[in-house]
DNA sequence: TATTGTTATACTCTATAACTATA
DNA sequence: TATAGTTATAGAGTATAACAATA
């Protein structure tokens, strides 16, 4: 059993090989999966992760969330605005100039659910890989990633 | 040797080491380094990905790259057409509805310089990992891309 | 009827610039 | 002077809808 040129597509395909062309789309899959996973509750990827990191760093400023998911001031605003709309999320004035940021009880459980989604669909990637290869490729992506570092803001 | 906790970020963080997290900062931080590389000849990365296509795929009609790229029809049109403008590939209809696409000489050129640019920028990271833990990337990457196949158009 | 290419359009994500207020 | 937050805005990337021409 070899085959399996071009059986979904025609063309001859040399970038699909290519690492940069995979983690992409690998990533695109896993976003894909994990929007529509979040779909129900009506929060996107980035506001379920903001949920998470406020609720594990209560009163953190808003700044430090930002300069952590790699997201500009600018915007941050509208994001945290959102969140704060929606009941899920209050800012508190610590400094005059910085907010710090807390989950109210009903963000708290919001964030419950966004974990518990997430380690869902984690679980379903995870379960196709082995033990091994999971390890391999956290290192992997880790080494990466620590190649596109500074970005001041 | 240990310590390296909160070196640079001051926020308890247990988004970052998720698989999902890790794959879209990996992918961000490759893009953004082909990105840069392919500005000095005026192309983005898809852009070159497209002359790469056509250059193995001589005569290919603009819809297949598109499948092939999961780049819908009526984002295919500019791509397509200000490749064209710029005098890299030419559009000849074969069909009467489809055209078919093939490199100019002068898109051949480029199409050579964006396959050194992308090999170099590969093995720029490939130099990073083990031949092991490059297998398992690979493997697994290939994996999770897998399962999200689909969307017709 | 399904496919190809095109245009218009809209929404998200990301980026810069400018501004106010504060440290 | 540097930082925090905000607003406005612009550029990519991606999505749908509608259309004409063709298979």
């Amino acid at each position: 059993m070899d085959a399996s040129l071009s059986l979904d597509s025609p063309l001859s395909d040399t970038v699909a090989p290519r690492l940069g062309y995979m983690l992409r789309r690998a990533s695109a899959v896993m976003m894909a999966g994990l929007g529509a996973a979040l779909a129900d509750m009506a929060l996107r990827p980035v506001e379920g992760t903001i949920l998470i990191l406020v609720g594990e760093n209560p009163g953190c400023i808003q700044s430090d969330i930002g300069r952590t998911l790699g997201i500009k001031r600018a915007n941050m605003a509208p994001l945290v605005a959102g969140l704060a709309a929606r009941g899920l999320l209050s800012k508190t004035p610590v400094d005059g100039r910085s907010l710090a940021l807390t989950l109210t009880s009903e963000g708290d459980a919001a964030r419950r659910q966004v974990e518990s989604i997430m380690d869902a669909h984690e679980a379903r990637f995870e379960a196709l890989l082995n033990e091994t290869d999971m390890a391999a490729l956290r290192d992997a992506l880790r080494i990466i990633a620590q190649q596109g570092e500074s970005a001041p803001d």
